[in-house]
RNA sequence: GCGCCCGUAGCUCAGCGGAUAGAGCAAUUGACUACGGAUCAAUAGGCCGGGGGUUCAAAUCCCUCCGGGCGCACCA
């Protein structure tokens, strides 16, 4: 019996008992909470319905639970329910109902864990998007491992998810990449407001030995800076995609802002929040009234000068996804972006969209560079900046990704690179590859002993630490599930944390291969049902955080 | 001044109203002539920042104060 037939029991029970007590409260299945209790002495799901419904009944809490109790007990496949403390109804499965389900998740395998909260939902979510005039530094490394993580969350519950990265090829930032770019050919120090560093110098000379003719002999100033600005960027591009790609975040759209700009976006969007009467002069330039909408000062959309304001591309951005199809559209952005969140969410109402639906704004809390317990400030002027590479380097992919993806966006980093490479041992991403790879160990072994998966009696799991990785092993699509609703897949590495842990136990109590001259019994074949069980959980956890499962370690 | 996030074991952090608040690391003590010891078992460690409130029940929700981080442009 898994969570959801016993939910439907439990529910099923409920409506029964209300309906013999002529009570007028109804209940869905979201309303009766089943949940796994943290002490074994309280079985192995536990529900507080009754107290949840003995105030809207007036009925005392326990006097309901015994009610719904004695029901439950009746059911095939429970073996107690208890009432206890004050109206908590805890239920234990027998052996064989909850042992049916190692063998359904060995036949489901990477299907394990998939649900349908997203099914046929067009979802974008776009990250990172950290500007072209440098690599990416340890700022933008969290998004793209959480948001690559959430990605693949959304599509195991089947949400139709395009992965965006918003290249901001438009603007002042840009222009004074390209300068820094020419000084260094020049041999000039870095301009005021300029971009310093190693990077600086390599991209120049690529940008020189493209070049076709001789830059020298181009008159125009500006014409060479177009040179560089066009050229150095694309080269910059090119390298911030390979060590994505590196780290193992593919995107499938990479957009460009300077579009926008060039196609006439942008006025179609003030056009249209210009119909929708969200538009005004006033002093010379074009504002969006998006005080009308819950932001605490109108925008300006075009400036006095005739240059498009900052929110402008956001606006013809938004429209953009929109006329592609998107319904949902999630931007992850650093804690120092989350005074925008007002003003876009101002945005999405204009345009007659559901703020919050259609947009989400996911604000992550920055991260901290930190070298013997000191904050690092980070400079690029002065080349002291951290990226995606050096991270890489230091800690390796896997590392990287869990220990990024493993806290709740909503507290701040201290990454300490010497700490994360020497003492890797301490990174629990080890633990949960290596209880992956025990598995792998276990079934080979199994196998060569003449073990096989031939038989399958889920009575004979009885063991204690049996019962607990099968409650783990249950919970799992729940885990998923609630990761995907919260935006939060920090929930998925610390589950497999747990699951590791309750393998690990088991294994060590309970051997799968008999030993010396036992013979091979249905006890062997189940328990590899079991040990394969939980492989493939630990394998599907894995992926959905994008860090890779071996076989051996 | 206004807004967002955080404050939980020595350290790093889980815990979207439930039972005796958890994990990893660090500390102490044990367990391999048994499927991988990157493991397991045990011990120790907490006014969940302070104070009010909401209710059968608060680390969790509300108010307030303290402390830390970040943000409040015709800059991008």
């Amino acid at each position: 019996m898994n969570p959801a037939d016993l939910s439907a029991t439990l529910l099923a029970v409920v409506t029964r008992v209300l309906g013999r007590r002529g009570a007028e409260v109804a209940v869905g299945i979201g309303d009766v909470p089943l949940e796994r209790p943290r002490n074994r002495d309280h079985g192995d799901w536990a529900s507080n319905i009754a107290m949840k419904l003995a105030k809207p009944l007036g009925v005392a809490p326990r006097v309901l639970a015994e009610e719904i109790a004695t029901e439950l007990a009746a059911t095939e496949g429970i073996a107690a329910v208890d009432v206890a403390g004050p109206g908590f109804i805890n239920i234990t499965l027998d052996a064989a109902a909850a042992g049916a389900l190692a063998r359904v998740i060995v036949e489901a395998g990477a299907d394990y864990g998939r649900g349908d909260l997203y099914a046929g939902v067009t979802m974008n979510l776009e990250f990172v998007s950290a500007n072209p005039t440098g690599p990416i530094h340890i700022g933008g490394v969290r998004w793209a491992a959480v948001g690559d993580s959430l990605a693949r969350v959304f599509q195991s519950q089947g949400g139709l998810v395009t992965r965006e990265y918003y290249f901001n090829d438009h603007g002042a930032q840009i222009d004074r990449f390209a300068r820094s770019l020419i000084a260094s050919w020049l041999g000039e120090p870095t301009p005021e407001d300029g971009y310093a560093g190693q990077y600086i110098e390599e991209i120049a000379a690529r940008v020189v030995d493209a070049y076709p003719g001789e830059l020298a002999d181009i008159p125009d100033r500006a014409e060479v800076q177009e040179v560089f600005r066009s050229v150095g960027v694309e080269f910059m591009f090119g390298d911030i995609k390979k060590s994505l790609l590196d780290f193992g975040v593919a995107f499938d759209v990479y957009f460009h802002e300077n579009e926008l700009h060039e196609s006439g976006a942008v006025e179609h969007a003030i056009d249209r929040l210009r119909e929708l009467g969200a538009i005004y002069e006033a002093d010379g330039a074009t504002w969006f009234r998006s005080t009308d909408y819950g932001d605490d000062k109108d925008r300006v959309v075009i400036k006095s000068d005739g240059d498009a304001g900052y929110i402008s591309g956001d606006l013809a951005y938004y429209l953009n996804k929109r006329e592609r199809g998107f319904e949902r559209n999630i931007i992850m952005l650093g804690a120092d972006h989350h005074g925008y969140v007002r003003r876009l969410m101002a945005m999405t109402a204009a345009f007659g969209d559901t703020p919050y639906y259609n947009l989400e704004i996911m604000i992550g809390q920055l991260v901290n560079l930190v070298r013997d317990g000191v904050p690092q400030r980070m400079s690029k002027r002065a080349g002291t900046v951290v990226v995606l590479e050096d991270l890489v380097d230091a800690v390796g992919v896997d590392a990287a990704r869990y220990a990024l993806v493993r806290s709740s966006i909503d507290s701040q980093i201290d990454i300490d690179l010497d700490q994360w490479s020497r003492k890797t041992n301490d990174n629990p991403v080890f633990y949960v590859q290596y209880a992956h790879a025990r598995t792998n160990a276990v079934a080979r072994n199994a196998i060569a002993v003449g073990v096989d998966r031939s038989a399958f009696d889920a009575a004979l799991l009885t063991h204690e630490t049996e019962s607990v990785l099968l409650g783990n092993l249950a919970e799992f699509p729940r885990v998923v599930r609630q990761a995907a609703e919260l935006r939060e897949p920090h929930r998925i590495a610390r589950y497999s944390e747990e699951l590791a842990g309750a393998y690990h136990r088991w294994y060590d109590s309970c051997r799968v291969a008999p030993q010396g001259d036992e013979p091979v019994t249905d006890l062997h074949r189940t328990r590899l049902w079991l040990n394969d069980a939980t492989g493939v959980v630990l394998r599907n956890a894995l992926a959905l955080l994008g860090v890779s499962a071996p076989e051996r370690m």
